[in-house]
DNA sequence: TATTTCGTTTAGTAAATACTAAACATACAT
DNA sequence: ATGTATGTTTAGTATTTACTAAACGAAATA
């Protein structure tokens, strides 16, 4: 046996966590949602701790905004007093949920300050060039925004965004 | 006068800052961006040290990442040696070119791993229930990589991605 | 009530990242 | 050639972020 399998899941972990990192996520959440998508069953916190090595105070907060991102599920099982984790799997569900997280929060926020420059612009309206500008440029980052805005939320009203609407998507592109 | 053009111009830059926090890189190079977004002309590496407060260093090293994310451009004019930058104000060609440069360097390592994990599965074949289990998981993932990665080149290869391109995609998401 | 078993919080540490200050390189001007 | 103006690189610092270790709290069990 010249690969173990333990020693896959080992690299597939390493490989989740480098993508995690890529998306600005810490490297902890990567591999704690590798375990979970590797295990056949539900994992409880403890479990997660010995799988990835972290501390338990890691994994739980970690946990806590994977679960919130909709990346896994907690559930409880009568008379264990555990929780138990397990990840989703519905990669498209994921992305509609992660979106949805980031459209509160920050993101909206930022999106907010364009907004409140371009309203400070108007209650200080100056019929020069330089305001004309400014205002134009402004403006026009503002309607990219709420393109995007548009269409983020357009994503998340989807029930299913799955691959039928994704290679729709390509062939509206073409 | 009750708030100067100044004043409104330093609050959007510090908006920019944040947003380019958010999405993971940084602020300095959220600033950059928006004071040659505001300014009519295009401006030396000494001008936009002088206007976001940085070093000369900093400036250079960070206008030189958004260039090559297409963000800014950088000019030379006859008879004069500085270099002269300037915003990229499409910003869905600017889109494209992100994707583009993340598409090379690290994002196509991270996703080769998971595509080296589904090799090393095949050479190391078991037909026990944990080797299909796994199989079948880091298939799905695969799958579902391969799908943005489509997606992206697809979003990349368009030669106009406007807003035109954003709402028939809306239309087809409807 | 004391004890165990779990998850959370907190305070401190380690590691990563952004940035500064200054040395350096290069091209131009005198 | 020497000096000056420009951009780059480097070495070090500050800030932020991820994580650890351990105290804590709550809930079940004894």
């Amino acid at each position: 046996m010249p690969t173990s399998l333990t020693k896959i899941k080992m690299e597939f972990t390493q490989g989740l966590s480098q993508i995690s990192r890529f998306w600005g996520f810490p490297k902890g959440m990567g591999a704690i949602f590798a375990v979970l998508y590797l295990s056949p069953t539900e994992l409880s916190l403890d479990e997660i701790v010995k799988e990835t090595g972290l501390t338990k105070g890691a994994v739980s907060t970690e946990v806590r905004v994977l679960a919130r991102m909709g990346l896994v599920h907690r559930s409880s099982k009568l008379g264990d007093r555990k929780d138990y984790y397990s990840a989703e799997t519905d990669f498209y569900a994921a992305i509609r949920s992660i979106l949805q997280e980031r459209q509160n929060s920050e993101f909206d926020r930022a999106i907010r300050s364009v907004k409140d420059t371009l309203e400070a612009l108007e209650e200080n309206r100056a019929d020069n060039d330089e305001w004309n500008f400014i205002h134009t440029r402004v403006q026009a980052l503002q309607d990219f925004f709420d393109a995007i805005d548009s269409l983020t939320r357009a994503v998340i009203k989807l029930e299913n965004l799955g691959l039928s609407n994704v290679t729709k998507i390509l062939g509206v592109l073409k």
